[in-house]
DNA sequence: GTCTATAACTAGATAGAC
DNA sequence: GTCTATCTAGTTATAGAC
């Protein structure tokens, strides 16, 4: 009972510290945190940090890891829900947009902290980053092969599209002028003009 | 003769600094990067970079200056060069994404490092952001006013455009599989793709 | 202009008490 | 699990010689 206690807070507090840390890297940078300034978010002193994660660079790695390994099992789940193909994309760009909406602190993380990593941790990073954008060539392939997209750069037009998806964690506050639903209607719609056909464009719309 | 010399030494040094920042804040970022590897980087002592920059925030301040001014002029020359709004559109999607090809260290660092400043120094660069989103979002609205846009939220549409075009400096690596200029067209088609009313566009190509 | 030397402070991380 | 105390090394920046 005793140890099942123990555990809860230790699982609790290490959750603490990552939260904040999101919270801190994505205001300041990583190197622009220390860990005294982490510990002071989570009214702890900075020696205690030290119990629940081995170094500070852990720490980072461990939040990459979260990112990358939901990233990529949430892509996985969009496109295999079914339909044609034109709404699996759409189906993609909802998860990644609302991923980059609701998890935008991390999300900015990803992107501005992949070069605080060491060479070891970098390489797994980019791996499942480039596994990730694999994905989403594969699926602009596809529908270019069963004649529904019209796509000059497979891979420029994916990276075009994540880029400019990934943009709502560096702008997108809640409260703002649209809601995250609403952003997401938004792209998706500028995705699909950017890789249909002409002629499946509905001039009415 | 002896001071003309002497500025023009200052001037050097300064200028071989301040490419040196650039290269390592990109590399590292501005908390990674110590005045002391920015010192060994020109092969000078760290004391000696003060005669030149009076500070290491002055000197990434200096960085932003330079690139949102660059990147003001560029736009508001692209725009001026006349032709109707598509053509001034492209010259602008020219400039933004050649600019972010040439100048990508620069230009990562404008969007990754502006939490490095201190806030006077930020709202003078954010005002500055500001004004260059805005003239991209005149040239949309220009566009949907006399009927050849199809946008169905400028400031959206405006970032979106921004955020996938800058995002070459991310990945562009010249010896790549593309040319700089290969890559700003591709990037023409397909904002034009984006904003184009779909009967303006040529089904043929 | 660049140097040596150093002040004043902060960094990540560890030892060991409780 | 969290603390106090501390180690070692690194940080920005300055003083003053040359």
């Amino acid at each position: 009972m005793s140890t099942k206690a123990g555990q809860k807070d230790a699982a609790v507090a290490a959750e603490r510290i990552r939260l904040a840390a999101i919270r801190l890297f994505r205001e300041r940078g990583y190197h622009g945190t220390s860990m005294r300034d982490l510990a002071t978010a989570v009214q702890l002193e900075s020696a205690s940090l030290y119990y629940h994660y081995p170094s500070k660079h852990d720490l980072l790695f461990a939040l990459f890891q979260g990112i990358m390994d939901d990233l990529f099992d949430g892509i996985r789940g969009a496109i295999a829900d079914g339909g044609d193909i034109q709404q699996r994309l759409c189906a993609a760009v909802r998860f990644h947009v609302g991923f980059h909406v609701l998890r935008r602190d991390e999300a900015f993380i990803s992107h501005s902290e992949l070069r605080a990593l060491n060479p070891a941790q970098r390489a797994v990073i980019v791996e499942k980053r480039d596994l990730y954008q694999g994905a989403w060539c594969d699926l602009l392939r596809a529908g270019v092969a069963n004649g529904c997209f019209d796509v000059s750069d497979v891979p420029v037009t994916a990276n075009a599209i994540l880029m400019m998806c990934s943009g709502v964690s560096d702008w997108f506050v809640s409260n703002g002028r649209l809601s995250g639903d609403q952003i997401v209607e938004k792209y998706e719609e500028l995705v699909l003009r950017m890789v249909q056909r002409p002629r499946e464009r509905d001039p009415r719309r």
